[in-house]
DNA sequence: TCTGGGGTCCTAGGACCC
DNA sequence: TCTGGGGTCCTAGGACCC
């Protein structure tokens, strides 16, 4: 049997919000918000951002004035920004211990219970050093199980006189914390299980962890009986450091306008499938099926509405941008009827294989016969990594479609892109 | 005018097999 | 009316996460 298990939540504070603002020392104490593709809702908001009430997922159009009144600094998400201090600031956690699995993109679990040091004091160090070499601030919360570092975490962000860091192991009175979460706050227990625990008066995680195993696991799956052990110090979810291939991948968005002219909206899916083609090869892995998506607008039932989607098999697995262009051409013709006003599409490839080690069919040219492809494909990529996303694109794709996505606020790609690299001002 | 995008896992039920 | 008992595989739908 191990020793106790101890883990840890690093979370990075407002994360894209921190990102703006650790390029724009000016914007420090202001209120900012960044927004979604299409600057159509908030997804981060610093502190001050909150303060004034700005919800989660708000609808951008209709804080406009908030923001103007307030001066809130509004930025169009940057996902390249993003990425890449996403990369710092997980680079340099991983110095200090091997045992860590990057979760999203602004958390990753520690395993800290094979660490000689102190686990506060060494998250401590942890902390301060991520904020000096990224200029991202970040929370750490301990916990004996996952779920509970969790909710360290929570505590170590909500009550500043912590300074960042929390930790429920060893902590005095563990029910007094828990009995200040609430239910739907808990890792694992979304909008519809809350209610449905709400129903029965289970309003905090202290009551949830109170249950019996049997009845949570006939009403919220297994799944709901892993978060009910975690919550009692029982792990049931483990580090995972392994390296998996994804299951699926899928590029989508919403438009700015309607669209209903065909030839337009097969340039779109196009650049979709090559987007989708990008990540796989930057996966090093190929897709055997490819999907494409339509939708008219859901908002606007007075609207003719349509949605379809249709799914078809490649003739060889490939991350071949032209392979992966066809295929997705097929697809629309097979669905896109005529007369409708589509407003979101999307293209989507599973049977996702590592490109190496993998069985050839009969049918297919042997690696050797494709290397010209294969050249053509690494040489795009690498010019699009250096210079920009999309500098280098497929005709297909067509060339005036930038508008289609609206960013009206949009940041520089201060670390990935070399005309936009920051300037040090003497 | 304006409401994101990208993932995973579990279960129930149907089809099909012996 | 009655109409076994297992298995496996696939899909749709529902739940969750960030």
């Amino acid at each position: 049997m191990p020793t106790s298990t101890i883990f840890a939540l690093l979370d990075c504070n407002n994360f894209y919000a921190s990102c703006e603002r650790a390029f724009n020392p000016k914007l420090r104490g202001k209120p900012i918000v960044v927004l979604s593709n299409n600057d159509g809702c908030v997804i981060a908001r610093s502190n001050e951002a909150k303060a004034l009430g700005i919800p989660m997922g708000a609808p951008a159009f209709k804080f406009q004035p908030l923001f103007r009144k307030h001066g809130v600094h509004v930025f169009s998400s940057n996902f390249a920004l993003y990425g890449d201090m996403s990369r710092r600031v997980m680079d340099t956690a991983s110095r200090f211990t091997p045992d860590m699995e990057i979760y999203s993109i602004d958390e990753a679990f520690l395993r800290l219970d094979r660490m000689h040091e102190q686990p506060l004091e060494l998250t401590r160090k942890i902390r301060a050093t991520i904020l000096q070499w990224t200029g991202i601030p970040v929370s750490i919360g301990i916990g004996r199980t996952k779920t509970l570092a969790k909710i360290a975490n929570r505590v170590a962000k909500k009550q500043p006189e912590h300074g960042g860091g929390f930790s429920l192991v060893d902590y005095p009175d563990p029910d007094q914390i828990l009995a200040g979460i609430d239910i739907e706050d808990v890792w694992g227990i979304g909008r519809q299980y809350s209610k449905k625990l709400r129903e029965f008066g289970i309003r905090n995680a202290l009551q949830f962890s109170k249950l019996e195993k049997d009845w949570v696991k006939k009403r919220m799956t297994v799944n709901g009986m892993h978060t009910l052990l975690e919550l009692q110090g029982v792990p049931c979810i483990p580090l995972d450091q392994t390296v998996t291939t994804p299951k699926s991948i899928v590029c989508s968005r919403t438009f700015a306008k309607a669209i209903m002219d065909k030839v337009q909206l097969e340039q779109i899916v196009c650049g979709y499938a090559a987007r989708v083609g990008e990540r796989l090869r930057g996966q090093r892995c190929v897709a055997g099926q490819l999907q494409v998506f339509l939708l008219t607008d859901r908002f606007r039932l007075d609207r003719p509405q349509y949605s379809n989607a249709a799914t078809v098999s490649l003739a060889v697995p490939s991350s071949h941008t032209p392979d992966l262009i066809r295929s997705a051409q097929r697809v629309l013709e097979l669905i896109c009827k005529p007369g409708f006003e589509y407003r979101k599409a999307g293209v989507m490839v599973f049977g996702i294989e590592q490109e190496h080690g993998r069985r050839l069919n009969l049918f297919e040219p042997s690696p050797t016969d494709r290397v010209p492809n294969k050249a053509l494909m690494d040489a795009m990529d690498q010019i699009n990594t250096k210079w920009g996303a999309m500098t280098m694109r497929v005709a297909a794709e067509g060339t005036g479609q930038r508008w289609v996505m609206r960013q009206a606020h949009l940041s520089p790609r201060y670390t990935t892109h070399w005309k936009e690299l920051a300037k040090v001002l003497s």
